[in-house]
DNA sequence: TCTTCATTTAACAAAAACATGAAATAACAT
DNA sequence: ATGTTATTTCATGTTTTTGTTAAATGAAGA
């Protein structure tokens, strides 16, 4: 589905606070979710729906509620990339140590 | 200034292959950047801003170009940010064990 | 200075995101 | 069946994002 999506859901205000509140808080209803906001229920219903399309939050119906709940693999997805991306970093490191002992010293000044 | 403009950033497909490819490769002048995409340059010269200003890219002026870099403090954010979340993962799993262990059965595989 | 290459800013159009109130649906109780 | 509570879908308006082309700016070289 692509991670850009998972980021995507994570880059409203209103959705992050969601998250990191189900992640607090366990699980939610819908309406205990709206509830601190000052948005419409239309608008928090739309948001978990995003939520929830990327993977990053989970919905069960439980009697009249729909609960909510933080998923796990949502967050691996990021865990992964990051991780990825991690080694990057640690390869241009390698690069520069590289170029380094082959100049004898850490700084030269060329080009 | 916010996680959730970090991953705003990270949001779009092409600035998501932007950021990806300069981990890989290294520093790219804005031209480098915009050689593989079908879009034009103007647009990725925006695209370039909003990873600037999330903190995701460092940019540079050498000689005629502009040279672009990822930035390790952009990443650290989403680190730190994920880190916190994995706690709250953590946390979790040890209310559930003490519910188990006070139900008297550590892993019970029922549904 | 005049030209050229590299990139950004400006002006604008199309598409997507986000909000709202009203109506529809879902689960349950009477 | 009818009503009540919980939540979503619909129709719609506004704002933001993303793209385009044309013009402006920046740096370098003739």
């Amino acid at each position: 589905m692509g991670i850009h999506v998972v980021f995507g859901a994570l880059a409203d205000p209103t959705r992050l606070a969601i998250v990191e509140r189900l992640l607090s808080s366990g699980d939610l209803t819908a309406g205990e979710i709206a509830a601190p906001f000052d948005i419409s229920k239309p608008a928090i219903s739309r948001h978990l729906k995003v939520l929830e399309e990327a993977g990053v939050v989970e919905r069960r119906v439980e009697r009249q509620f729909r609960v909510f709940r933080a998923r796990r693999e949502g967050f691996a997805q990021m865990e992964d990339w990051l991780e990825k991306s991690r080694e990057f970093w640690n390869d241009s490191f390698d690069r520069l140590e590289k170029i380094f002992a082959e100049k004898g010293r850490p700084d030269a000044e060329d080009d």
